[in-house]
DNA sequence: CTGAAAGCGCTTACAG
DNA sequence: CTGAAAGCGCTTACAG
């Protein structure tokens, strides 16, 4: 292996001083042309790349951003969330485009990952993706804020305005969901999801259900809601309990598609047609979510788009420009689980 | 925000030089344990964490490695095989695990990724997840080579030598799939992928069924093989044309899940129960398989254990020390399309 | 338009 | 066991 070429062999070679040659592979205009584009036709030669730890180090900065996804400790290791894989899809795309590099790292909420990256000038900032709770590591974020940390947080606005979160709108998610499933004429509709708060973002999916329900004249049923967190098991479990309850309902809306395939699963195992006797709406638009049987009918976030906003926020934080919180709207993908007509 | 600390100052703070301080923190024995500790409480209290990038160039590593996930230019850009989701999930951890960072990219085939990762020292090696033809981009790898860059692809084994390949046995993998269905009496089984070794590991898998067929004394028909790349939308049209030629077969095996799911909504289209009918036996086991419906039968390759092999062999190769080729075995995953009893 | 020089924050021989 | 010093490979004021 010949060692790797630094400016310095550019230089020698291109007779120039190395000062010089920095200026011209940034493409400075204070080069001459035609030396630059020589410079830069032995820089290609040589197969000449910038030390990144070497500018970096100069200009203090890392031209990288910090991707942590922080697990939900209720599922196992093996899963990730699906929806957080196409977030992830689509952030690293979008960081790419910006001329950035991205780390990755999946973060237990026990270990002690705030601020590790922007603080060693790994990166510049940070995005995190989270579930559900996040006042579990309210004091992580505490600390963030303390060190000026660049970081960007996906989901349900936050009450510390510290925290710049960017998010779909869940509660319009719930509200078109469930209008949805009012204008095929069900008026039980029965919701399946966390809805105490501790999962801010299913809760507002919860709370658009029932402001859309309000708003057609019906009345919530306490009883119709069932408690489940973000897996097909416990959306089977909790679809189990609903159908045990023996109470009455001819639709399901879900917190998110995995617990609407779960409960899909419980209602076959019951017996139950679907869309025929119960019409079932999802959340979330995971890849999953077209090959269920029937097909999914659920609320998609634009994974596409939010992940562009996410890495357009961590920049402007870390450019000092302007940033606000911002919802995103959702939009109902209509599939055959609902009962509604589509070719499919 | 108070500028970072650095050495310097828990130097002036600790009453010691700048050299016991770098030394300290790294924990040399060199140091006088007290003195050690000192530093080390006074670093932790000002929140000092070392400069990645002063480090990296002093010591000429970046402990960090390179994920390039190469796209398949068949695939719309929105959905990543899922399978390479659930890779990157475990290369992710066995990469923390290790101490390292992991910078992750999406490549087009088109574009000039080559090499730029180790140049710019912002990694110490490089993985390459990549689709089927390796021989697309066999002229990138000869870069890589060319360079001494330290890397490790995932897949079949490459006729290059100096390229060192980790994968998961796709022959063995046919052989089991295609047992399975033997033991359940079946002798006329459909393959639907590509056999036609432009993609190896799909070639290998169809190569692994011909084998355990002539084993049992059955002689593969050709013309049960169907063309499918990896995706629902092709095992849907592979299995309609099957279905279309009107010939005869009870099983089908395909190259991976997602032909397998697609095949089974095209068998349900034409009213053939799965697997009462027709069995069906997918390549994978991505999250998706189990929710089928019904839940696929399928061969399982050990993501969690090829992330870390493949980690611990781009360490190995770093660090100077033998590396071999390397194939992973598979398992069967018995659920229900296969028509097997399990229970639910 | 170009060059000499300082310096980013570390690590590590070298000397004691 | 500790310190003074060199140097990793850049970028960028400063001087011309």
């Amino acid at each position: 292996m010949t060692s790797k070429a630094t400016s310095i062999d550019i230089a020698y070679k291109a007779g120039v001083s190395q000062s010089t040659v920095s200026r011209a592979l940034r493409n400075s205009p204070l080069v001459n042309l035609e030396t630059r584009q020589r410079i830069q036709a032995i820089a290609k030669e040589l197969n000449y790349k910038v030390d990144k730890n070497a500018s970096n180090l100069r200009t203090q900065n890392s031209l990288t951003l910090a991707l942590l996804i922080c697990e939900d400790p209720t599922n196992d290791d093996s899963m990730i969330n699906p929806f957080f894989l196409s977030m992830l899809g689509s952030i690293t795309r979008a960081t790419a485009r910006q001329g950035y590099d991205l780390l990755v790292s999946f973060q237990q909420l026990s270990s002690d990952w705030h601020a590790d990256y922007e603080d060693s000038n790994k990166a510049d900032g940070i995005i995190l993706l989270g579930y559900g709770d996040y006042m579990d590591y309210a004091h992580k974020l505490e600390t963030l804020i303390e060190k000026n940390t660049h970081f960007v947080i996906w989901g349900a606005e936050h009450n510390n305005k510290a925290v710049l979160s960017i998010g779909c709108d869940n509660h319009q998610g719930g509200v078109i969901a469930t209008e949805h499933l009012l204008s095929l004429g069900h008026r039980h509709i029965a919701f399946l999801g966390d809805a105490s708060g501790h999962s801010p973002e299913f809760r507002d999916r919860y709370l658009g259900h029932v402001d859309a329900l309000s708003a057609a004249g019906v009345q919530a049923d306490k009883q119709l809601q069932y408690h489940a967190i973000n897996t097909e098991a416990s959306g089977y479990e909790a679809a189990i309990a609903l159908l045990d309850s023996g109470a009455q309902f001819e639709a399901i809306f879900t917190a998110s598609d995995l617990i609407a395939i779960g409960a899909i699963r419980a209602l076959k195992k019951r017996g139950v047609l679907v869309p025929e006797q119960v019409a079932v709406v999802g959340y979330d638009d995971i890849p999953v979510a077209s090959f269920a049987n029937p097909a999914l009918t659920t609320v998609k976030q634009d994974t596409q788009f939010a992940g562009e906003i996410l890495v357009e926020s961590v920049l402007k934080l870390i450019r000092g420009q302007e940033v606000s919180q911002r919802l995103i709207k959702t939009s109902l993908v209509v599939r055959s689980s609902c009962g509604a007509k589509v070719d499919e």
